[in-house]
DNA sequence: CCGGGACTACTCAAATTTGAGTAGTCGTGC
DNA sequence: GCACGACTACTCAAATTTGAGTAGTCCCGG
């Protein structure tokens, strides 16, 4: 299951013909970074090869004023197929994916117990700051806000207490780790 | 910060001189595929390519029988002060990855919501198996388990719990899903 | 003794991501 | 009226991952 191709085959099909930047900005309005994190060369890269495949085509090529022109892409039926499929496999896999912060505690030995404390202090401040905006978003929604978006701050905001609650027990026992 | 480094710089440097596929039998021993998952040919791809930047090298190529041979390397000098940036770095970033499951969450408006419901039933069986794995996992610890290696386990154990919390709410809610 | 399954150790092409651009346009404050 | 930062829209090479091998060896039951 690649999430790329979910993610631009996903954004077609609900908001109908988009080109590349479009689909970019629309997801930031979304606040989709929550659900997905794509950058420019992995976007227009997807583009191409889905085009390829033909799960996707493109419909025009526009030019307002003297920006640079955009390729307007539309789904193929073959690509709302291929959407279904996907969305069955993110559905149904579970990945815990993991945490390099785990890698590298368990490498973190041979560390300073005070150095040790300074980071995980700075990374449990970026969890609060992560934590805090998150409620807010939980209060003052985006607009076309819909059932599914609130369960995914519901579960980013989950993910984060964990991941804090964690924290504060490493802080407990950094002591312990350099012994 | 590439984890697959780090895992490959951390393991020569913890324990000496090896082999890929011993990294990757020694990584299993430790139940490192809680902090890291690398599939061969990432592995292999990251030994060449260290080597060539002299951050490991070759020390032997051995042949036990008519197995086939396997290339023995160690960590060098300039390696080891790689691994430290990139510990660092790992303690550093704070990088909650978004996943898959939101995104398919919200483009599954028009799915069936006992269809749904379905999904997320498998997905609960999947975190309760993994969690009692992981409860036992607390008690039977593996051999030189250390108070990090203890954090670790931890650190899944809550992300599982979190993981459930969620998808109950997800469950609770799956009716209001397709309206 | 011999077929099947599991392990050993690594390879490789193709897919994908990363990180850093490019070449402009637009707004805005001074 | 012009410097400056931010945005627009996309490109590209290099790094990295993925997924599927390869070519054997070892072991175990019947």
């Amino acid at each position: 299951m690649n999430p790329t191709r979910l993610f631009v085959l996903g954004a077609l099909a609900r908001r109908g013909p988009m080109y590349g930047h479009q689909i970019r900005r629309d997801a930031r309005m979304d606040r989709a970074d929550l659900w997905s994190d794509v950058r420019p060369g992995s976007l227009y890269g997807a583009l191409h090869r889905l085009a390829a495949e033909g799960l996707i085509e493109p419909v025009r090529t526009e030019q307002s004023g003297h920006r640079p022109a955009r390729t307007v892409y539309a789904i193929t039926a073959e690509g709302r197929r291929e959407l279904l499929v996907l969305r069955a496999e993110a559905l149904s896999e579970v990945a815990l994916r993991p945490d390099p912060v785990d890698l590298a505690l368990v490498m973190s030995g041979d560390l300073d117990p005070g150095e040790l404390r300074g980071y995980i202090e700075d990374r449990i401040r970026v969890l609060a700051a992560q934590a805090a905006f998150h409620t807010h978003q939980g209060e003052r929604a985006w607009p076309d806000q819909t059932a599914a978006d609130d369960l995914v701050v519901e579960h980013t905001r989950l993910r984060i207490e964990a991941e804090l609650a964690w924290h504060r027990m490493v802080l407990d026992q950094a002591g312990k780790l350099a012994s």
